[in-house]
DNA sequence: CTTTGTTTAGTACAAATGTACTAAAAACAA
DNA sequence: TTGTTTTTAGTACATTTGTACTAAACAAAG
């Protein structure tokens, strides 16, 4: 990839994290950089491809940091880590987060993909609920489809944790990811059994 | 009011809820609605104005809503009567919560007051619980904050549950908006007592 | 050196949008 | 009726934005 190509990637996601989404054109990007719009275009024929660029190296990261932060700890603090790195991973990339519903409902691609990889995810949390409540760290479910529920509210809580931040606060904070992804984890918390309070207590909370 | 300004306000809620804030234009809604862009503006000056006067119409009818809901049913079930008129009323101004950043972003006005209002339900908020857990239908706190954080959760679901949702189906009908709030208000169960959990499954899972 | 392909700058354009302004029309009051 | 205020239509404008197009500069290869 040339040299320009990066540096363009790099500023629009500067750009666009700190002013957001729609308040970043195409000359902003050019004359922060010192180039010409014809540059940027011959690099990125449409506006929307640096966005997509933008979003598979995200998917690339969140994929590499998962893989990492699973292997580390106990079976419950690796359940955890997962969700502490994917908003880090995020937060990165906040843009993304602070007009989510725009992007996704503009972008075709982005929108696809996403939407695959929300199944993937859930796969792979019902695989490691299952561990967790054979190994009795979790209790089976009392109502009808608690675990799916579950399951959507940490969707939810996932994707727009830094939307609802940004009402409160101007401007998001490294640490506020760290709370965020305590408030968020601690979503499981009340469905565990003593054996598993006890490591949540040891491990997380400190 | 006069006609025209209140067709104004209806003719814009319902293009905005069909196609998204930034799909809407000043002409757009004066064209649907058979006048011009000059008369629009007469009543209306800014394109602000128009969303503003939205907001609190939506604030009006939530306030109203949730003191017709909170009286009827036990003390548990009109916790989640207003958790579901809230959706509901949303439901009717969804626009905002789909665009709920952008908007708040922009309209220093309605950020204001948004900022208000959440303070004023985390009070309700705080007060319902302890009158449940009072009344033994929900449990002490074992981890610090841990209800203030279950607060946090339930904001930004109540505030995100349509972006979320508008990202798996492309309209949000009525039946979602029930599916949702059993969803949210499900938060609460794994915190209630064994009579909490009771009531819960007697009046509130049929 | 010449040729060929890549990279860059510059210009121009079309479309959309919010809004300011003017004047006509309608409604109303005296 | 006459005069005044409210309401409406129409036009025009400034700005922004994405993008298409052309040509120059540059690099690399033969």
């Amino acid at each position: 990839m040339s040299n320009t190509k990066e540096n363009i990637l790099e500023q629009s996601l500067k750009l666009f994290n700190e002013r957001g989404l729609s308040n970043v054109s195409l000359r902003t990007v050019a004359d922060e950089l010192n180039i010409s719009v014809g540059n940027l275009q011959y690099h990125f024929k449409k506006r929307e491809h640096i966005i997509e660029a933008l979003y598979f190296q995200l998917v690339k990261k969140i994929d590499t940091s998962i893989v990492k932060s699973s292997t580390l700890g106990g079976m419950l603090q690796s359940f955890f880590n997962i969700t502490q790195s994917t908003l880090l991973s995020f937060f990165e990339y906040r843009f993304f987060l602070l007009d989510f519903t725009l992007i996704i409902r503009q972008h075709e691609k982005i929108r696809a993909h996403y939407k695959e990889l929300i199944k993937v995810r859930e796969q792979q949390f019902f695989n490691s609920l299952t561990l967790l409540i054979e190994n009795g760290f979790l209790r089976e479910e009392i109502l009808p489809s608690e675990y799916k529920n579950l399951f959507i509210r940490l969707q939810i809580l996932s994707d727009f944790w830094a939307s609802s931040a940004s009402i409160h606060s101007e401007k998001i904070s490294k640490n506020m990811v760290l709370e965020y992804s305590q408030v968020i984890n601690q979503s499981i918390f009340p469905y565990l059994t003593e054996k598993g309070r006890i490591q949540y207590l040891k491990k997380i909370e400190s």
